[in-house]
DNA sequence: CCACCGACAGATAAGGTTTACTATGGGCCG
DNA sequence: CGGCCCATAGTAAACCTTATCTGTCGGTGG
């Protein structure tokens, strides 16, 4: 592997020369020297060490993007928001999956500190865990102290985030078109307690159910995770209890893809039976059946904004959080609400067949609820 | 930033004997000194520089993965396979989406090596660009010779891949089940005819079609894209042809997605006017309605195997390349050929709508057509 | 009792790059 | 015609870590 030294020695110049020229720095070099020094780079496929640089900057340039997980849309769609910027300012992105891990997080961040990573962009949300939140403060303030950037671009234990979506404003958004409708009796699977951007949504339930003046009934609301099988969960959950709903809102949309699975399972059609909305709107949203109602976050916009907050910091210009707003997506899973609100008084209807029966579910009627 | 020499002189001693104790080496240290070392490194709150290290070694604990399109659920789970085995081995992975630019390629790549990555893993198929291949085997293969390891997970313009999995056999297993259904004309959304991969598993469905003695039609191989725009264009593409067929066979599930999508805004039923098979088993195959029949890759699996074999590389160990199997997955997007087929003699059915017609489409009946 | 060995610690070079500082001319102003 | 500045080139230090080599000291075998 060529080294400065030997395209210095082969264009007949001091290293110094050579790494003004590869380099592109400003000082003045003769034309004649230049063009030596261009071509024994060339000719020895010279390329530049980017450690050693970074040894001497103290920084390289390399921004770290740590998301809950890899494959979930959301987090792809704000990645490659955040290479849409980062790429064009000549960083290289550093995508790490926590697959939900506090200590895989933890040495994420630690080796991004290692190699002297620019910035950290933290894409997901945080998790209220006083111990993990304390150490995470820690290494954070560190590596801002060693002159990185740090980014958050959802709502996190060491308070607002930098860059964010009206996560509040988009849910009861989406609870006034539920009301619109016709609904009063608005269910909502909550996702985690623990997850701080799920809190911000569970607010805006509650406020749009304050605005439209109905008063929330804790029943209707079910902590669950954040995925499909949670929100099959869920609606089990509803079925089970007693508060009648006509509509379920769902803090995500995997969410409210799984409980579009298990309602059909249990052979309740949407939005004739019950309504169901989600909030994200990932991709899938407009290809399922009945295609979901939802709410779209710019989210490729989000990591392209995380970027360009991450890149003013480090250049140390004056910061300014940003809240980006959404926009409601109405399609086919929302309708008016039925004449009789779920649950029936068919306790059977909540128990969970293990396995999925063998022959497709039958269509029945609502009167045989 | 704390340094080690900071450490060692808070300990009082040495640099060697502090960078002993920290980085875990071999060389006896007394356990008086090892645990002053430890203490200091806790009160400076020390985390080794991976640059100064990475100097050193001459490589760093980084590997690469290209992928073309980080929101594409393939390369996702690909790059989630890789993560795993690379994290438990200890490296970072830095994920790279060339948004399939050539250009951007070569510059991950570049930057890559000027990093020092230990391995590079190409996830995506090469495109048959002679001149584009060229440099980027030159590049390829002064990395080999830096030390570091280069993978494919698919096929590209210097041969085999690495780690693959048998798309031809794949595709000749969907055609001979939809033979086994009755089919007999078969059609074939192919891809990107510079794509490799798509290369491979045209021959796929060459291969399935001669095991059943059944004559390839070239009117019914139609060449696209790779994305659903383009199953909903090749769908057209058939339809304004003159040759019958009562099956699509796709070469990816964003090609059948795309197909599912315009046949539904045609009015055409699947499976009872036409047969639709994907390929990839992509999460949201199982979601769309009518669900979508399609090809499982192991492709989580694929991307752990990917790391195995960089890592047995880097190991100095003999290397053999890896096939693995793919298992076929009927939903029910498949289903017995119709009485007719398709096209029937109504040309206009392939003029595509520029915009999407306001009303939501009518169910045509199949007589009407 | 001496030579040698093992356990441990320290000094130093090396890895590749950039940059502040030094050096050498030639041209220009006085 | 001499001093000075500018353009250009070179020298060497610094970034941080680790490996190699050297050194010391107590102990052990011959």
């Amino acid at each position: 592997m060529a080294s400065i030294t030997e395209v210095a020695r082969l264009a007949g110049v001091s290293t110094a020369t050579a790494s003004r020229v590869v380099s592109a720095s400003d000082y003045p070099v003769s034309a004649a020297t230049r063009e030596r020094v261009l071509e024994a780079a060339r000719e020895l496929d010279y390329v530049p060490n980017a450690l050693a640089r970074g040894l001497l900057n103290r920084r390289i340039p390399v921004v770290g993007v740590i998301v809950h997980d890899i494959t979930d849309p959301y987090f792809a769609e704000v990645v490659r928001g955040v290479e849409d910027g980062a790429t064009a300012a000549g960083y290289l992105v550093i995508t790490c999956s926590s697959e939900r891990d506090a200590e895989r997080e933890r040495s994420y961040v630690r080796l991004l500190r290692s190699m002297r990573a620019a910035a950290v962009i933290f894409a997901g949300s945080g998790l209220d865990d006083p111990q993990l939140n304390a150490e995470m403060g820690r290494h954070l303030a560190a590596m801002r102290a060693e002159g990185a950037a740090v980014v958050h671009l959802s709502p996190h234990a060491m308070g607002e985030p930098d860059v964010s979506v009206d996560n509040a404003a988009g849910i009861a958004a989406m609870v006034a078109a539920l009301v619109a409708l016709g609904h009063r009796r608005i269910a909502f699977l909550a996702g985690p307690a623990a997850l701080f951007v799920a809190r911000a949504r569970l607010e805006g339930y509650r406020r749009g159910l304050a605005e439209a003046g109905i008063a929330v009934d804790e029943r209707l609301v079910v902590r669950t995770g954040f995925d499909r099988e949670a929100g099959a969960l869920g609606v089990d959950a509803l079925l089970a209890g007693e508060a009648a709903f006509t509509a379920i809102c769902c803090a995500n949309d995997l969410l409210a893809l799984g409980a579009l699975a298990r309602l059909a399972e249990l052979g309740l059609e949407v939005p004739r039976d019950v309504s169901v909305a989600g909030f994200d709107d990932i991709s899938v949203a407009a290809m399922t059946a009945p295609s979901l109602s939802t709410v779209r976050l710019p989210l490729r916009e989000l990591g392209r904004r995380g970027f360009a907050h991450a890149d003013r910091a480090l250049a140390g210009e004056p910061l300014a959080g940003e809240l980006m707003a959404t926009r409601l997506v109405l399609r086919e899973s929302t309708g008016a609400p039925p004449a009789e609100p779920l649950p029936a008084s068919r306790p059977q209807a909540a128990t969970r067949p293990t396995t999925r029966p063998t022959t497709p579910p039958t269509s029945r009627t609502r009167g045989a609820r």
